[in-house]
DNA sequence: GACGACATACCGACTGGTTGGTATGTTCGC
DNA sequence: GCGAACATACCAACCAGTCGGTATGTCGTC
């Protein structure tokens, strides 16, 4: 038996899904990417929907540790946690942008509607990621006293790094997508900053 | 002469796209979807490829009006319309998925990389979009004195909402991406509050 | 240890259907 | 009559998946 050769398929899909999008990636190339013939390809995959929904599960088991080991832990103040993870989404966005951008939400800007089982994984995946960041900012509530939905600023973490890899995509340039996350940074700032006048119940209420 | 195949194609694509992708859209399904045969389809554009692309500037085409005739516009003060903007953009994260995500986001997407037609496509809908914000941003800046980039904010708003869509197809839920929108408006509600430590000159420098 | 049964991993040719597109024909409007 | 608009038949390439096969590993029995 070949070292994982499952993993080598999805880590294969890593890199063409992200350059192209999963309908667009065929087994073939696939199998091509991964040194792999077809008939092991489907040994080790009902289908081509159940790999996609698998390598959004991997996109998870291979990109937390990255973060968990990430030096954005150290501080102990929980804020500059917070904003250390932004800051390092801020950094990640440059260079080739299918080397940045994120497998799970590709995959599922197409596919949500069209299969169950991706759309599943890359909300596993995208939730995992919301949930990695709530205890920091859980933490750095309670250090200063602001009252507001930690996971649902968590989730819109999520969502502007989301939204940045499309605008990097469409512009062709990194710097409009660091360019956002430097505005969830000072926005983030802003929800923690000591002043009376900002420590409301929830945003938009 | 039918009245306007040509657009009956690239609409009958926004709800293709929306629901299913750019890739995993056929010809034959545009052309059924439209009631248009497959050889009046290559009458009116080159390949898909054009189709593509010719979607998402008529995207900017159909939904500009939209946006230029909804209320947010009528308030005096520049920045009420801006987040008028907002607070319309987060009513509409409600329903149907399909129905109010972005055609020219989705493509791009997937595309980006592969299509150069589709990408300069969607980057000139998402800066148009950008750009109709930029002159109520300048106004609220003028009028409290506020010194920011205006279109890097306008930019950010797009990715925002982008980012919530993303969001929306992940989890199934409409409320979390309007949960997102709700952030962002919070967040320029906070840039411009008259607070002498919130004026700073960008974010993130 | 040898053997057979079974399981796992892998292979590449093959399948039937689909795809974007082409070639050719027909109709319509001027 | 002509060109634009449209229709239908056809095409080669591509697609996800199937199939019969080989190679290797494991386990139980003798």
């Amino acid at each position: 038996m070949k070292p994982d050769t499952r993993s080598a398929l999805m880590e294969a899909a890593f890199g063409l899904v992200r350059r192209q999008g999963l309908a667009a990636t065929s087994v073939d190339q696939i199998c091509a990417a991964a040194c792999v013939s077809k008939g092991a390809f489907f040994h080790h995959f009902k289908s081509k929907d159940e790999l996609a929904a698998a390598t959004a599960y991997h996109w998870s088991a291979v990109t937390e540790p990255f973060f968990e080991a990430a030096p954005y832990h150290t501080p102990d103040d929980p804020l500059e946690r917070v904003l250390g993870y932004i800051d390092l989404r801020r950094e990640m966005m440059a260079g080739e942008i299918a080397e940045f951008t994120c497998v799970a939400g590709t995959m599922v800007q197409e596919a949500w509607a069209t299969s169950p089982a991706v759309r599943c994984a890359a909300w596993d995946s995208m939730s995992r990621h919301a949930d990695a960041l709530v205890a920091d900012i859980e933490a750095a509530k309670a250090a200063r006293g602001v009252e507001l939905d930690a996971r649902g600023l968590a989730l819109h973490m999520v969502a502007v790094v989301q939204g940045a890899f499309i605008l990097a995509k469409a512009s062709g340039d990194p710097g409009i997508g660091a360019e956002s996350a430097a505005h969830l940074r000072r926005y983030v700032e802003q929800l923690f900053a000591p002043a009376p006048d900002l420590r409301s119940a929830k945003p938009g209420d």
